[in-house]
DNA sequence: ACAAAAGTGTTCCTCTTACACCCATGA
DNA sequence: TCATGGGTGTAAGAGGAACACTTTTGT
């Protein structure tokens, strides 16, 4: 009979993005250190143990209500790390003192999280030490975190290709540059507005508004909302037919 | 402080699928009792406890190798599944007795590997005890492995529109056909003949071999192999103007 | 000869792409 | 009045969708 390993501390970690109307950034949070041997400038993903008697999307909803004050976001798997090497001895060591626990091992489950970046937000986040960054400024993060982050952010842009949750990430009222701005973001390209704005009209997801964006200093833009009802699997369907982008 | 849980076993669970030309299968083993408790005859996913020093992936290649006698199968992790109710008392205790261990949670991720489906595999896997089972007449699979399944079938679907993968489960030298059928099973649609073959040629990611069908009885189709060399990402970044299949 | 799947072209039409100017507002 | 981003249309071309008959082999 090999070893079989049984004595796992099982982690989330949560990459919280967020949306300013111009880029894209991710919520970090400085290490805790209560301890001398760590310096406490030390940026990380927010993230916790699981509890004993909770599921993985619990213990990740905790996190990310934590970090941002938010109750129900959006919140999506993306994978686990695992490798025995990724918490070194001495960041062991730290974890166990830190949460007193004891453990032979550490896997953590990599999670993102879509969020409103709105002025109470920020306050929050501020207030709890946590730092809106430019996630393609981002560097330097401790363990393999940045391994999560440019993880989280492949899978959110599979995801966002399927589904409307771009719109968890803007206000309720928006503007068309800023869904556009933030798919550039996401994917780091360019679109052509005229073309954009066509293709999102006609397919009839936004819901005009007869309110106008206040106090900009140029011609002010529309405001429309998501159309929830503008969704439907026969398109699916029919773009399943031209199978396979490599084709 | 909370009770921060420590003491929980990893398992890997790999859904193996295959192609015979016609229909797409998925690997199932009979849980192997041991015990009069249980009915030898259940169906599961193949698995295994990960070891101490171990990886994930590490740990999905041994059950995925064990299961087929394979060596470095296409391998791609899905989801976690990690609900504290997913292995009832009486199944974790079956668990701790099998691999005689003592563990209080089993927290098990799921895989999905791709194989070819031979003459060579199917006899190893019969000499296993392993069953070939086409994937939607799948049904009754212990405890959460339906859902481990269907997890893997729809990663799987998103993944192939990504990467030329489909081709792991496909012969060395192929028909238009077999490929053809493959996508079909897959995504469960119907794909004109015509018009694919127009697709496929023009993207020039098949090599035209001269070698044809045997003692087929109609007209014997020619063989292709894969033009790796055919891909590049210049061309995701176009489709990728054209963003989210929501618009 | 017959059954069974392979292989092949054309037309219509939709959707993508590229591109430049006037408009409304705050400073 | 100026700077700034909002908002609009068209033409050319590529690509998708629909569709039926002949060919080759084994039996």
């Amino acid at each position: 009979m090999v070893n079989v390993q049984t004595n796992s501390a099982i982690s989330v970690d949560c990459v919280i993005f967020g949306f300013d109307g111009v880029n894209l950034k991710a919520l970090l949070v400085r290490r805790r250190a209560s301890d001398p041997l760590y310096d406490d400038n030390e940026l990380k993903l927010p993230g916790a143990m699981i509890r004993e008697n909770e599921t993985l999307p619990e213990a990740a909803s905790r996190v990310s209500e934590g970090a941002t004050g938010l109750k129900d976001l959006y919140l999506k798997q993306t994978s686990i790390f695992s490798d025995p090497s990724r918490v070194d001895e001495a960041e062991l060591k730290w974890i166990c003192r830190y949460h007193g626990i004891n453990t032979d091992r550490v896997v953590t489950v990599g999670y993102y999280a879509l969020v409103k970046l709105d002025q109470g937000l920020l306050r929050h986040t501020l207030r709890m030490g946590g730092l809106w960054v430019n996630v393609d400024e981002i560097h330097g993060l401790i363990m393999d975190h940045m391994d999560i982050l440019s993880d989280a952010l492949t899978v959110l842009q599979k995801d966002i290709l399927w589904s409307p949750i771009a719109f968890q990430m803007l206000p309720k009222k928006f503007t068309v540059r800023q869904l556009q701005n933030l798919l550039e973001a996401v994917f780091g390209i360019e679109i052509d507005n005229r073309n954009f704005r066509k293709k999102l009209f006609s397919s009839g997801i936004l819901l005009e508004t007869d309110e106008m964006e206040k106090h900009v200093s140029h011609k002010p833009a529309r405001l429309y909302m998501l159309n929830k009802s503008a969704f439907g699997k026969k398109e699916l369907t029919k773009k399943l037919h031209f199978v396979a982008s490599w084709l």
